[in-house]
DNA sequence: CAGGATCCACGCTGATACTG
DNA sequence: CAGTATCAGCGTGGATCCTG
């Protein structure tokens, strides 16, 4: 596989390529988060364990920028918020289910009980 | 999702155990290219562009470990060294196709050309 | 073919404080 | 409620250079 550039950044792999869309410790989680439609980011928070609102808001920002998701702000008192996937973004669902279902494959091999 | 330990590691998600068995710059590359059978330390390393002996002996090592290759050793001369998939890393190359599929979509829809 | 010695950048974390 | 701002720190992957 020939690499190539991408917004200054050097890429070996079509692989490092999407995990660059979908890597990393948070974005999967929030991806899945909103497979079933939009979410406010109140409840986003509460439903992805661990998660800082300093990592949330730097993930989501990246997702926006790399139009994984959209963000909705709505003019209401209190305020709300809230984010969808993007068609691009569904498309890595599956992708993601792959990812977890040979985690989880791996998991029994190991035998590592939850 | 309930989070979990291995080897006195914290894991949030089956996913992110899975990235820790196929993650990485190198180890993806490493299995695609063993994938049509044992490929010997040398044409391995030409096969992978960019990797230094230094990485690729690393990872190889690291994967040895997860039980995702074998290494095998032949008493000639000159000394020959192969390396093969195991059952679970074969398992793996589903989910890097995957990845890859995923990857080259979205160059396409950055308009990203080889 | 295998590795040691450095070194650095990056991703992630933590703490703390503040805002319309 | 839904963020913004900032500073510091840490572990790890990876790069570079060198050796046998």
């Amino acid at each position: 596989m020939k690499d190539f550039r991408h917004q200054n950044r050097l890429y070996y792999s079509p692989v490092e390529f999407a995990m660059n869309y979908i890597g990393g410790t948070w974005k999967m989680p929030i991806l899945v988060a909103l497979r079933e439609g939009p979410v406010r980011y109140g409840d986003l928070k509460k439903s992805i364990s661990h998660i800082t609102d300093k990592m949330l808001i730097t993930q989501l920002r990246d997702l926006e920028e790399k139009n994984m998701v959209t963000r909705k702000a709505y003019a209401e008192k209190p305020p709300r918020v809230d984010y969808a996937l993007t068609e691009r973004a569904k498309q890595a669902l599956s992708v993601i289910d792959a990812l977890h279902a040979y985690g989880a494959f791996l998991m029994k091999e190991e035998e590592i009980t939850l």
